[in-house]
DNA sequence: GCGCCCATGTAACTAGTTACATGATTCA
DNA sequence: TGAATCATGTAACTAGTTACATGGGCGC
């Protein structure tokens, strides 16, 4: 089975709230699902392009006072049944790569204090995360759409998914510490 | 700054245990590691080809009784020095894309039906991963190395992480079921 | 004048996946 | 006889990253 492109339907999901251009998609993804999701310029600008000529978007280059043109892409009705049909497929099973358990699992290697170190970064990380999505958590609660009123509230479940996964992240790294603790003072 | 070939340190770490084929590099990593990291032949046999030319391994071809013959790769010294920079160099940061967050972003597009069916679907391979934890957990701890007896069971901690982590999960998926059904049954 | 934000894009590259091809042996 | 395991590899491809290039407006 082929692999599938997670970008294009993470740009026609965003272009199915509103027309936007390619920036804007960008500022809204790292402001509301960063936690989860990232895309980049290089990535973001040829889908939107390829998703044209095949007739999932539209573009509409528009002109405002003071700031340079904006390509304002809509998604179509093509596009609409696509996105529909992937939001029903199943979930593509991947194995997500940690690169901080890869170091671990190699940690008889090197000394462990500097194990010690990596998991101290990795829960300093975690907590950083965790404090960012309380952040988003307001900006969503500021920013609630009027027409999504009467639906569940799919961003905030998003979000809490992150609680759950980064709270056990800093538990876990905090029982490891110790028990790296406690090696490291049998050794000497 | 480049990105890092993750596999390439993936396959180094591997060889620091012992010299081995690329295939019993992937067997390794699909009965020990598999829940955090894969690797397919049409990766292994490429990067290992490349890290030969750059004499981070060398290989020897060995021929036993009623198997074909294998191609046995050691680490060299070069290859140890630059595994071990790897090491001690910090965590690669990058976001990790969850496409069932994704979709549960998207929800408000489609019914709660499909949406409850992919979090149950999700509930079903966290629990099924959590299964197969238990069962690599056994695998190690039936394969304790003697060279390794006096170091931290980095492995253990590793299978931990895996523990926390589609523990918090299964928890995640339950609270959220549960809400999307009350939010179905107010629709109704 | 400098740096930041707005805004778009391409080129070169690396990483990773899938499908295909080959061929021996072992076990039911 | 057919499936499974052992074993290696390539070709074609898709996805994604990084660096580079451009240029206007705004605020300090």
């Amino acid at each position: 089975m082929a692999q599938i492109n997670t970008t294009q339907y993470a740009l026609l999901g965003m272009l199915s709230f509103q027309p936007m251009s390619g920036y804007d998609i960008k500022k809204i993804i790292d402001h509301s699902i960063s936690f989860f999701w990232s895309e980049n310029y290089g990535h973001i600008y040829p889908v939107l392009k390829k998703m044209e000529e095949q007739e999932l978007v539209t573009k509409q280059t528009v002109h405002t006072e003071g700031n340079p043109s904006k390509n304002l892409y809509s998604i179509t009705d093509k596009g609409k049944a696509l996105f529909t049909r992937w939001l029903n497929a199943p979930v593509q099973k991947k194995i997500i790569r940690l690169e901080i358990l890869l170091k671990l699992f190699f940690g008889f290697m090197t000394d462990i204090d500097n194990m010690i170190g990596k998991v101290t970064e990795e829960r300093k990380s975690a907590q950083a995360i965790l404090d960012e999505l309380a952040e988003i958590e307001n900006h969503i609660k500021s920013n609630q759409q009027e027409a999504l009123k009467d639906k569940p509230p799919y961003p905030l479940l998003c979000l809490n998914y992150g609680k759950f996964f980064y709270r056990a992240v800093t538990q876990w790294c905090d029982e490891t510490i110790d028990i790296l603790r406690k090696e490291k003072a049998k050794e000497e």
